[in-house]
DNA sequence: CTGAAAGCGCTAACAC
DNA sequence: GTGTTAGCGCTTTCAG
């Protein structure tokens, strides 16, 4: 005996297989006594509507396609988590796609969820903006993190909170600072990098050497440690969270302690900031804000509305990896 | 302009959609000639079949559902990552469900994607074994990290690295250990204390104290470490890295030094593990394979073929944070 | 090798 | 309020 239809159930109860459909997608429509036979009978078979098939009815599936660079950076599971919490609460559910950090994937990607999918919720640091506007032309889409002219999106702006990050870093003495860039090629480094840049800008007595850019990941912080040492910065300016955490490794294997020799500072304030001994000074991103502005978002550009792009702010956590300069 | 379909296809070709369609799925059925045309011009008007139709007319939907207790949780984003890789491979995507830890809401969940996806693959730590196998009554499903018996399952089995990492610790010369175990209601928590109580009890001069059951979070192992202290144990057996990291914090609040004055063992190797300094002595688990191997046991009960259980062994990843007795 | 036609489960006019 | 009908995009006999 298989999965129950609107079918079996109007034949168990002698009604048409339309009363049953709306007793679900319209249940005022229907007389109250016999919904409630409906949801019963329902129930006692252990109906549940084939998304599939109202899908080809009414074009739209209740699926979206969340596609993220690499799931296994900690940045995207609270992300995650919070779109297909917020995609829940109207009835939705999460086409999850990895796209692997390969740009050629995505594009590929792209094209075969788009029928499976009312819209797509996109993080795409790297993607060139071009490239990333041709995939998504008439795909009903939002972008995360990354502002796109001409394509909705929900970014974080950490600027004031990193240059709240570097005046700390300031006040406690520090003059020398090194920024690690993250990739070339990914908006949120660029737009970090520039904060940076543009606080040190307005203070002469502060020197700021200029990192990478590297790969964001934690072996690369690890790796520059030498070149940190080198470039006698006191403070450093992380691209994100797992840079610092390598660099503080990279730092340890050399012999220096955090923040007793060096202070570092990350971005993102991902588990990890917080799980490690000492915690992470760092910047923390509304993830979960984030997510569900996504949905919101997406909803509106599916509904036709006009939709206005968001910006939230990334705010200072002071913790445990910053101290004086030695 | 809308989607293109196997008719606008058709149609511009002056083929039935028949043809179209074969073309894709089978291909051999199609004379090269037209086949290529078909796909050339497929190409052209960037179609893609939809999922949802084929479901309907074959009664497969091409999606896996993947339940998670919680996408947050270090210890899953590998593992997705390893599924929806394995899946892609077979031209299949995955369904993300994160049930937000809560046992009554998986019931509901599971019956609500039922029709949409071919299969499940299920992390469900807590349910009890009875509902479990309820729930998941008649539907094509794999349960991994936990052995319920009925149910096609992939665990990762860590007893022989954990009683390796307690002869590791005996041999450093510790005596008194502490072991901090998780979730009563998780299976992997029952199996952890067991292996380290079996590996304690052929020793005689070796005293195992019994911590817990705890919520196996950060903050449980931070809010643990006074018992620690209190226990005098030298050596720890945490349930996993997380609660590990989370007792090296708490003992750190209390101005002791890991591995200094005691030495922490955790359990997963998840990223955090491998990202604090020190990094984290640990067991690692292999969640690519088992991602792997999840999805292949699926696809065998899917077709019908008997099973086979996978058992997966972990092994001890000897890192930063052992060393003597104090 | 290709086309016609029926049907997957559901919804949405349109009657009654 | 409820039933009838057509059709969403695709696959799959069945003919030819």
């Amino acid at each position: 005996m298989r999965q129950a239809t609107i079918y079996s159930i109007a034949e168990a109860l002698g009604v048409s297989a339309s009363t049953v459909s709306r007793a679900f997608s319209r249940p005022d429509l229907v007389k109250a006594s016999v919904r409630e036979e409906v949801l019963a009978k329902a129930r006692e078979l252990g109906y549940a509507p084939n998304r599939a098939a109202r899908g080809l009815a009414t074009g739209r599936t209740g699926l979206y396609g969340l596609m993220v660079p690499d799931i296994t950076n900690p940045f995207f599971p609270p992300f995650v988590r919070a779109v297909q919490l917020a995609a829940g609460d109207r009835d939705t559910d999460i086409l999850l796609i990895d796209s692997e950090r390969s740009a050629a994937a995505e594009e590929d990607l792209v094209q075969r969820i788009r029928p499976q999918v009312d819209g797509l919720i996109v993080a795409s640091p790297r993607l060139p903006s071009g490239r990333l506007k041709e995939m998504l032309a008439g795909v009903p889409s939002v972008v995360v993190n990354r502002a796109v002219r001409g394509l909705p999106h929900v970014v974080c702006d950490n600027s004031a909170a990193l240059a709240q990050a570097a005046d700390h870093l300031y006040e406690l003495g520090h003059r020398r600072f090194a920024l690690m860039r993250g990739p070339a090629a990914a908006w949120a480094a660029t737009r970090r990098a520039e904060a940076v840049r543009g606080w040190a800008k307005g203070r002469p007595d502060v020197a700021l050497v200029e990192l990478g850019p590297f790969e964001a990941q934690f072996v690369d912080g690890r790796a520059a440690a030498g070149e940190i040492v080198e470039s006698e910065a006191t403070a450093v300016l992380a691209f994100d969270d797992l840079m610092a955490a390598g660099v503080i490794a990279g730092l340890n294997d050399r012999g220096e302690s955090v923040p007793r020799d060096r202070s570092i500072v990350g971005c993102d304030d991902v588990l990890l900031a917080r799980t490690m001994t000492p915690s992470l000074t760092t910047v923390t991103a509304p993830l979960t804000e984030l997510g569900r502005q996504a949905v919101e978002l997406l909803r509106a550009v599916l509904s036709g509305r006009t939709p206005r792009n968001v910006t939230l702010a990334g705010a200072l956590a002071l913790r445990g990896t910053v101290g004086p300069p030695h």
